[in-house]
DNA sequence: TTGACATCTCGTTAGGTTACGATATGTTGT
DNA sequence: ACAACATATCGTAACCTAACGAGATGTCAA
């Protein structure tokens, strides 16, 4: 197939697949996806959202540095606590789409 | 915090988190993206999806077999080819999403 | 300054994922 | 039946990730 019926760039090159594929893992994690979901709504502190999602805060941590090394969020420390707050503007409609489809796709992954 | 500012289930139960990170998880791979984007428009072969990947057939085969245990897509034999196609109605959806946010979310994770 | 609290970082370890090569299965034409 | 083709499966090795515990850093109040 020199020149065959999938010569056609829908959208995006190699690299922002790999970049959108990065971002995509980012998410892919069911306490993460929690994160997004809770920072969505307002604005929380690591305590706060390791107590939500049952993790010891320094998981919390390491789950918020992630998504924050990705452009999902910022924080602010204020006296001991540190606030996360939502940065990346399409978060908001990802999660739409998550919450409206995947989150009811079920019986997936049976053997 | 026995009763805080998090008690709220905007949507998912833990179980529901677990299975839509799931499909994430499958989605976020920059081959299976560009094989999704190439199935929205159309139905193609393992080979021709390998092709236009620039993997071996056989590494295409398998991810496709990943995809399809996920509830994204069915296939059909046709002769000693097999055609894949969409099964999962919100993997366009969720596409857009993609095309218009991530796919172009750049320069994340630099160090 | 001391102690309690909140968060972060690091090293280790267990488990998962990916790609590869080899081999197996299924299909067609001769 | 045989050879060529298209796809699928499997074992292996390299790599990546997640969670944990220990300890470091930063902040507050007394």
């Amino acid at each position: 197939m020199t020149k065959g019926k999938t010569d056609f760039k829908p959208v995006g090159s190699p690299a922002e697949f790999a970049e959108a594929a990065e971002c995509l893992k980012t998410l892919a994690h069911p306490v993460r996806l929690r994160i997004v979901q809770l920072l969505l709504k307002g604005r929380y502190t690591v305590g706060e959202l390791a107590e939500d999602c049952s993790v010891p805060d320094n998981v919390a941590s390491e789950h918020l540095r992630l998504m924050q090394r990705c452009g999902f969020f910022t924080s602010e420390r204020e006296g001991r606590r540190v606030y996360y707050q939502v940065a990346e503007p399409h978060l908001k409609k990802i999660m739409d789409c998550i919450e409206g489809g995947f989150l009811s796709c079920a019986d997936r992954n049976a053997s």
